[in-house]
DNA sequence: TATTCTATAGTTAGTGC
DNA sequence: GGCACTAACTATAGAAT
């Protein structure tokens, strides 16, 4: 996206590939916590890293009682 | 976010804020659809409007039997 | 109401600590 | 592993449609 146009392709090299998985996990759940402040949504988000590690967000009043009652 | 710096709060105008919504809320999914792609991470995404309307997705191979398995 | 236009705010690839 | 830098990219506010 920057100093050089990258292909949205599965990157190569594993290092790479972690730095940018940090960085665009934190955009991604950035833009989350701010669509939902901003237009009153609920959001629920989980990303499982390559290695299966869990990173997950829910906006304050999205739990299962609130979607299932 | 441009032409004019937004304060992140609550759209007060409901017209302004269902723009916004259907704008930002492509956005994050094209955010999380990279993401997937780039890292070879499994990603879900629920988003509830304000209206009670639900978008979604899921990467691939992500599955409640995945993830239970 | 959702989409298009476009200048500018914001994100991020590559790099070095 | 994360933070800092910065050029150059993308997303998007406001406006018009």
């Amino acid at each position: 996206m920057t100093r050089k146009k990258i292909e949205i392709k599965k990157i190569d090299n594993t290092t790479a590939r972690q730095v940018t998985f940090s960085k665009r996990r934190r955009g991604l759940f950035k833009k989350a916590c701010e669509l939902s402040t901003l237009c009153d949504a609920e959001i629920a988000l989980m990303v499982f890293s390559a290695t299966g590690k869990l990173f997950d967000y829910a906006s304050s009043s999205l739990t299962y009682k609130s979607i299932s009652a």
